[in-house]
DNA sequence: ATAAAAAGAGTGACCCCTCGCTTTACTTGA
DNA sequence: TCAAGTAAAGCGAGGGGTCACTCTTTTTAT
């Protein structure tokens, strides 16, 4: 399609992005292939290239907005509200077995610690607003611990395969609430 | 050689489980050739594979013996002592990029699931006798806790690089203490 | 009509593993 | 005591296959 709108543009880079993370998400980056995305998208092999031009570029497309969805861009809301938000991606067990796949990525890969850092960071702040007036002194403590905790059980989901967010949440309402 | 003693065996074995191990918290699992593990180890391709039959058989030995150093086998050990070993470990930035990779893996592999599963249940049980007599109630929701918060520390390190174990080991004490 | 976009067979590099050969430690028979 | 024999351990070049990426051709929206 010639001079197609940025919208159409926009949607085809979507749709990559979102085979390749359901592929990474259950096979990891290396073991999924280009064919694979090519396969999920449902697109061809030409046409994936014309939007990224390799497949490490399609890797950071899917972290950057891989790790935003746990805790960013919540500083408006309330405590429950978050936690709930975190309960329901706890249930996500491919989005579990994602940020595993992008924390191991990022260990060893100096251009993905960069991005990770970043989101990491803009957790904490957010985190870090929402530790009560009390307890302000000791936020940034509490905002690592937290971020931490959300990190891990995401990895402890991936490997047991079951999700019962309960304990996490208690454990977290503990921390921040002292 | 032949006819060698056991102990020659068993030290060939190691020596090539230490080369991967390095090489694999460093580079990953995927980006390490098993070219990569014959030079670390000094040895040639074809002796490696009269100790493994398949790169996949050295990844689970390493994994072995890769998570069982965190939470493990310390059961007469006093609270404060392993919260020490915590932090030495914490301070280990390979130790914490192989757990990453464990981690990541055993997300996607059935296999190493399975062994990860083992030596994690196993930490938790080991915690959970560290628990002061008053909190025995929720022992288990602290074992939890205690584990996924020091999976995740490895985690953290291993994408920021720097380690400052401290407010890690505070949150730790908060939780067990209450 | 035209130019952008999609298609998909092709390409070269890389990687895991095998296989035939060499080296070495131990045994044995005289 | 020792030389010949034996079998395990070590070696490394090559085969078979996969993968990321390219390039030419075809399609299609404007």
């Amino acid at each position: 399609m010639p001079r197609v709108s940025q919208a159409h543009l926009d949607a085809r880079r979507l749709q990559i992005v979102d085979a390749a993370r359901a592929r990474f998400a259950s096979h990891g980056f290396a073991r999924t292939s280009m064919a694979d995305i090519v396969a999920e998208s449902g697109l061809s092999n030409g046409a994936i290239y014309r939007y990224f031009t390799s497949k490490d570029e399609i890797v950071v497309a899917v972290c950057e907005q891989g790790t935003e969805a746990l805790p960013n861009a919540l500083t408006t809301e309330a405590v429950a509200g978050f936690l709930e938000h975190v309960r329901v991606r706890a249930r996500d067990t491919d989005h579990a077995r994602l940020v595993a796949q992008i924390y191991a990525e990022a260990a060893v890969s100096p251009q993905l610690a960069v991005i990770v850092r970043q989101q990491l960071a803009a957790g904490r702040a957010a985190i870090a607003e929402l530790v009560p007036e009390r307890r302000r002194a000791h936020a940034g403590q509490i905002a690592e611990a937290f971020v931490a905790l959300c990190a891990s059980y995401s990895q402890q989901i991936a490997i047991r395969g079951d999700v019962e967010p309960a304990p996490f949440v208690a454990a977290l309402m503990a921390i921040i609430e002292g």
